[in-house]
DNA sequence: TGTTTAAATTAACACTGTTAACTAACAATT
DNA sequence: AATTGTTAGTTAACAGTGTTAATTTAAACA
């Protein structure tokens, strides 16, 4: 009785037409653009139709995201076969840099909008959040790169060091995407900003200097 | 005929008034709690009437972060009898990231959010935005690190070097803002992951390791 | 065929920012 | 002193938002 299979499948289908409806108008015309009436408009259903396939226009939302998560943990593990952690950690930053840089909504989505702690979102914390695999291996990486003891001694914690990594970035893309038109400031490309920092930091990290 | 003033102080008065309203609304509630109607409701006016004093919300939260930048401009002014430029700019950080800790939807408003390039806004670009101040006092900070000799022959570009300490404390400040509530990750105190950060940082830009 | 169940729709509610039309108060002028 | 003009503020309304309740449509089961 492949009846209920199908029935599911059919689901499945038009709540990925929603969710595709939902990122495309998301990408190209930023978070204002994503309204419940315009993906209803774009995938031929009522507005009220999503409500059968998402809790609420937040719970839309978080999925696309997680999805984004998702797509960066698999940029991130394109380097897993990078032996040296030290090289892999200075690897991770123009990574992160030019996923940031080709999904600037997304990105703003994922890293620069605060969360309400939601009911709905706490039960899912330590379910299977995909923003933690990439977080996973940037900490995994930093604690490698600790073990290697190429590091100043001073630098023993993981989570410190992964999360000083990270903001090192973070903060490059995220002032980018942020303050990129304020015309008033001579902006140097993010890259080479990206690039001049973890260069310094990294400096500042080793031990030794050659 | 002093009876132009005092309209002009009139008007100047529930101006403020407006501001004010709205700026608790924004820092105790958040950015979605300002609504033109909830103004209006706390200073006892019609909704419409604000419009009289700006253009439209835009305009009233643009004034609103410009205070800001002020506020912040003024912090900075305060590093400004530090005589020696490498103290000064180390010590640019730490005040940039009080600020963001102790006002963070003020800091949301400044640096996370993206500002379309509406044309007021353009027009006001090369007026007296006060957020250039802020940028200007630690652009010029830079400038003077660089001039004394003390930082490492390859940063020689003030803009450059300005920009990737900001992004670094930026990083900091906003990856906190955002993420603070996904419990998952065991965040370290922001202020230790900026002095870490920074400490890393300055130690990869200096000449001379003492 | 008749009944039950699921999905999608229409209509509506309570909001939002914003505009147009109108009113009341006051200053200036005849 | 009466009239005009200006200004500030109001009410009513529009177009849009997310979301819910009631209703219809369609398909599966008995």
């Amino acid at each position: 009785m492949g009846i209920e299979e199908r029935r599911e499948r059919e689901r499945d289908e038009i709540r990925a037409k929603i969710l595709d409806a939902a990122r495309e108008l998301f990408a190209k015309e930023g978070y204002g653009a994503v309204t419940m009436r315009r993906i209803a408009e774009k995938i031929e259903y009522s507005p009220t139709a999503i409500y059968g396939h998402f809790a609420d226009k937040d719970a839309l939302i978080h999925e696309l995201a997680a999805r984004d998560f998702l797509e960066l943990a698999h940029q991130f593990a394109r380097l897993a076969k990078i032996n040296d952690p030290i090289e892999r950690f200075t690897k991770i930053g123009p990574v992160y840099v030019e996923f940031g840089l080709a999904h600037p909504n997304h990105y703003q989505l994922m890293f620069m909008t605060p969360r309400p702690i939601s009911g709905a979102a706490a039960d899912r914390i330590f379910n299977g959040d995909p923003a933690q695999d990439a977080y996973a291996f940037l900490k995994h990486t930093a604690a490698e790169a600790i073990a290697s003891g190429r590091l100043r001694s001073e630098y023993k914690d993981p989570e410190l060091l992964a999360q000083a990594a990270w903001a090192s970035v973070h903060g490059v893309v995220s002032l980018h995407i942020a303050k990129r038109n304020d015309a008033w400031i001579d902006w140097r490309p993010p890259r080479r900003v990206a690039r001049m920092l973890a260069e310094a930091l990294f400096r500042g990290l080793l031990a030794e200097p050659n």
